[in-house]
DNA sequence: GCCGTTTTCGGCCCGACTGTTTTCAGTCG
């Protein structure tokens, strides 16, 4: 069963099989309860800098995943720049106790549903406060039968205007839950951007915000272009195909909505100003926060439109001129999150980012023998049309009936066709290997005989996600501790927006991988993400490489790795650090010196 | 609540748009 969160119950105790037990919380849960912390302070009108070093204390924790328990036991919370005495006290808590008497204490003043009223664009948490206060609204529910009734026209400052825009917004939220995958946003996004191309009044366009930092999901659209006409521009991009609905429609910003939901807004900015506005829209909010702090610090003013010294502009004509006028290396936009890159930038000690054509080949590829749409031979051809120089089949294993997986005697069958087949196509190396579930009891799916005939193995877990941590870390440390296996597949099994990660404990399990030379996979399917971007430095730094594996299940899904680039630069991850950057040659060499380790 | 080669106290980033306002607060990024 699922775990009951902590701030939906108020108690860190689930019930599994009728009887209560005791949930360990997770960094996760504690991160979750700083942000709430934060929010409720927010609601309550407090300190905005205290709002925020709660804020900062929750991205912190969540980004130290299994590393944050033994921090605590140490007593070294506070080395990490952000979290303070008052910080580290609580979190102490949460760790030792499972509990906290100041979340406590503030919760008790807002229902726990009115977080939801904050998802309604418009609605921050002024107005929430006083639609609590004043009319009793608790929860979505209430707050759309007050519209209905025209009650909030008797608040201040609210008209019919707010009014129909936040029934507005709650039909959205029902509709959607406000956030869009990545590939999805990003395929609206670039043909938002190739329409406005087309206009004569643009100069230069980009894509901006969270797209842009490629964040794994994304709550809306955010472009910049700069012209010497915006009206124009504002015009047509109001007036696109597609567009469903306008939010907002200024002089130098305008927010649409698309049929499909999302949202985009478009800023438009003279053409000297462009550089300066394209740094400030990609953001994040934390990484501009910081950056600003730094320039006033160096007797200069950062905005949108520019950088100034006293009323005098810094000329740059790119963000890298920024970054080196704030006597730093440019930081490539996915490191942009106040999680040390700017101190790295300063220091000169940046990564050289990995890049989609490092990419040598690629494992975990299904093929219609299992519950892919394309033969073995269309995926081979499609991966040589990609430039890959090998790729590696793993089509599911018998226990996974629901994927028609493989019985030994279709896995010899399957060898043979590769045989067969890798000698019309000498130019790419074909892989032989499977995707082997890892059973209840961390055991393979195949005799060891059978599992010794494959080049590689990727083990993944595919049921019984709801076991305890300790049982769940233990199955996977077991299975990765056979030697056959070559790579940890989809490392927690979340699905984004729709399934949680099951419980694990990854520090664990990472240092069994370094152990036991087990690749971990970046699972770049869209859906997945999976190595998150926030453990991939960790994963580095213990050594143990990431493999980017698009898991497709057709010819197309082999172009999904370009998300699992994403996700490891985003994670800052070199070349060096990604398995499948190795050449074919080196490859085979490799997986076989791990066949007989 | 955090932080400190100006500081252990007093700072902590900045501007556009909207709606409801006669001058601005709230929201958003």
């Amino acid at each position: 069963m699922k775990l009951t969160h902590y701030r939906r119950t108020g108690s860190v105790y689930s019930v599994d099989n009728g009887l209560l037990k005791f949930t360990v919380m997770k960094a996760r849960d504690i991160s979750e309860i700083l942000s709430d912390i934060a929010t409720l302070l927010e609601l309550k009108g407090d300190n905005p800098f205290k709002i925020r070093a709660y804020e900062q204390g929750a991205r912190i924790v969540e980004g130290l995943g299994d590393q944050l328990e033994p921090l605590v036991r140490e007593g070294r919370l506070h080395e990490h720049k952000g979290i303070g005495p008052a910080l580290s006290e609580k979190i102490t808590e949460l760790v030792t106790t499972g509990r906290l008497a100041y979340y406590d204490e503030l919760r008790k003043e807002f229902p726990a549903t009115i977080f939801d009223l904050l998802n309604i664009p418009g609605l921050g948490p002024k107005r929430v406060r006083l639609l609590y206060q004043k009319l009793g609204v608790r929860s979505l529910g209430e707050l759309e039968y007050a519209c209905v009734e025209n009650r909030l026209l008797t608040l201040d400052g609210f008209g019919e205007k707010s009014q129909a825009k936040i029934l507005d917004g709650i039909q959205q939220l029902k509709r959607h839950q406000g956030r869009f995958l990545f590939s999805d946003a990003m395929e609206a996004a670039e043909g938002l951007i190739a329409a406005l191309r087309q206009s004569p009044e643009v100069i230069r366009i980009s894509l901006a915000g969270s797209l842009r930092r490629r964040k794994e999901t994304a709550k809306d659209i955010d472009l910049l272009v700069s012209s010497g006409s915006p009206a124009a521009v504002m015009a047509r991009f109001v007036a696109l195909p597609g567009v469903a609905d306008v939010i907002a429609h200024g002089e130098t910003k305008s927010s649409i909505r698309l049929s499909s939901g999302l949202q985009a807004d478009l800023r438009v900015v003279s053409d000297t100003e462009f550089p300066y506005a394209l740094h400030h829209f990609t953001g994040s909010k934390e990484h501009n926060t910081a950056l600003r702090g730094l320039a006033k610090s160096l007797g200069l003013k950062m905005n949108e439109y520019g950088l100034f010294r006293g009323e005098e502009l810094v000329p740059c004509a790119t963000e890298a001129d920024i970054f080196a006028a704030l006597g730093m290396d440019e930081i490539p936009p996915e490191l942009r999150e106040n999680l040390g890159e700017i101190e790295a930038a300063q220091a000169r000690q940046l990564p050289e980012l990995i890049t989609e054509s490092d990419i040598q080949g690629v494992f975990h590829a299904h093929t219609t023998e299992s519950d892919g749409r394309h033969s073995l031979e269309e995926m081979v051809k499609a991966a040589k049309a990609l430039g890959y120089r090998y790729l590696g089949i793993s089509d599911h294993s018998r226990s996974a009936h629901y994927a028609n997986g493989l019985s030994i005697e279709r896995v010899r069958a399957q060898h043979n066709a590769i045989d067969e087949i890798q000698q019309r196509h000498p130019e790419i190396t074909i892989f032989k290997g499977i995707e082997s579930d890892i059973l209840a009891d961390g055991s393979l799916d195949y005799p060891d005989e059978v599992l010794n005939s494959f080049d590689f193995v990727i083990a993944s877990v595919h049921s019984r996600f709801g076991m305890t941590e300790d049982d769940m870390t233990a199955r996977v440390i077991k299975a990765i501790s056979h030697p056959a296996v070559t790579i940890l597949g989809h490392p927690t099994g979340r699905l984004l927006i729709s399934r949680d990660a099951y419980p694990l404990n990854l520090t664990r399990v990472l240092e069994a991988a370094k152990a036991h030379h087990v690749a971990v996979e970046l699972n770049a399917n869209p859906h997945r993400l999976d190595l998150d971007w926030r453990f991939c430095k960790d994963a580095r730094d213990r050594g143990v490489r990431l493999s980017i594996n698009p898991d497709a299940h057709s010819t197309e899904g082999l172009s999904d790795t370009r998300y699992g680039v994403g996700v490891a630069r985003k994670g800052w991850l070199k070349r060096a650090d990604v398995f499948n950057t190795q050449s074919a040659d080196q490859m085979r060499q490799t997986l076989a010196a791990k066949k007989t380790r």
